[in-house]
DNA sequence: GATTGTGAAACCATTCACAGCC
DNA sequence: GGCTGTGAATGGTTTCACAATC
């Protein structure tokens, strides 16, 4: 039944939608076109049930008896995830870590195509990073406006992080994906995400000094905001 | 009281032990002394309660009508997390990605000192990077051993993930992260974290899409193991 | 007066177990 | 027979609220 389904998909839900999603695309590229809350599960080092009832939020989308068709939950997981259409993104930084994010691909393969690189240095400007040209990070309020682009990606070392922030957000995005090692600061409203790499070490070691079966999923600055 | 402090401390404390030690070190070079944890929590994003619960979790370092000091909360999430000691660290991969670790020099500066980088492309072998010398990807099991490395770095490209990691096993490492976009099987007793740089953007664009107050942890393969 | 530490309450997430359906 | 969907049971986490302490 779940007609326009109850909006109120738990959390912990929401945040395995991306995992799920990763895993019903592998096994597309597979040639798979079925697949059960068993191998979901499987696939994802987690229990069955907890497959089962997340996936229910997302309405009765499996057959009983059978499992579910892949291609479709895609298209549901997409649609919840705000995937169904592109969200360009602008990625301010031009070094490894900038280009390692263009590199990898992962990107714009997932909806996420990358509109604008920019850095601060004039030496790097003008030049090309994959089909990529590398503009100035004055140009910022224009590729933000013509490209409509909601989510800047900061790539720069930290003491940078916060002016680069500040630039992102008076040229118009709402949302910001921080690499650098310090977090920033940003008015109500914008939404922050601070990635640390060396967060999953920390974790990792404390998995080899108790060498126990505690491997949490790892924190990360809630720093957002209501409208 | 707390004794040889109860080793029950809870999953969700444990994970978000790396955010209160980076923030914690961002007060200590700022000059910072002593710390409410009011001030914790406005800096985490998180509520105050919360983070008394956590730190109580590591024993009663705090005091009453002051606060805590943080160079001494410092000492104890470190030992808790095990970096207390140092974590030799080998990256597989000197591409964008592994200079983009190796450079910002998040990893040394927290007690994971990179101890090799290597590389399978003979064309790379030899050359410097920071002052690191890339090594071929057949030294894993001398420098493994002879470093004591317990956890390795997989960036290279998804086609080479799986051999590198097994590589990376049969040399003796017990836990790997793999930034790598597809997910690597290993043996039972091996620990591995999934990094999924665009899961992020998911979550953004999930937030952007639905303008509401959800931004949740993200999920992490817990594909890993007791002894 | 300020702030910690912590039971108890409220809340949320996971797992169980089985009815319902193919 | 096999597998989903889900209410009910369980277990874990967060928040409240206040006594204890400086």
């Amino acid at each position: 039944m779940a007609e326009r389904s109850r909006r109120k998909i738990a959390e912990a839900t929401i945040s395995r939608l991306p995992m799920y999603l990763r895993i019903l695309l592998e096994l597309t590229e597979s040639g798979v076109v079925g697949v059960s809350s068993e191998k979901i599960a499987e696939m994802g080092g987690i229990n069955a049930a907890k497959v089962r009832k997340d996936l229910s939020y997302l309405g009765s989308y499996g057959t009983r008896g059978v499992g579910y068709e892949v291609s479709f939950l895609i298209f549901q997981i997409q649609r919840e995830l705000g995937v169904d259409h592109e969200w360009p993104v602008v990625i301010v930084g031009a070094g490894n870590l900038g280009q390692a994010l263009i590199g990898s691909g992962g990107f714009g393969r997932r909806s996420y195509p990358i509109v604008g690189l920019v850095d601060i240095d004039e030496a790097k400007v003008g030049s090309l990073i994959g089909s990529l040209r590398v503009g100035h990070i004055d140009e910022l309020p224009n590729l933000i406006a013509s490209q409509q682009v909601a989510i800047g990606v900061v790539a720069v070392p930290g003491a940078a992080a916060q002016m680069v922030a500040d630039r992102l957000i008076s040229a118009g995005v709402t949302s910001i994906l921080n690499f650098a090692p310090i977090p920033v600061n940003v008015p109500t409203g914008i939404s922050v995400r601070q990635v640390d790499l060396a967060c999953e070490l920390q974790i990792l070691s404390f998995h080899e000094q108790h060498k126990k079966k505690v491997v949490p999923w790892p924190q990360v600055l809630p720093k957002s905001v209501s409208a």
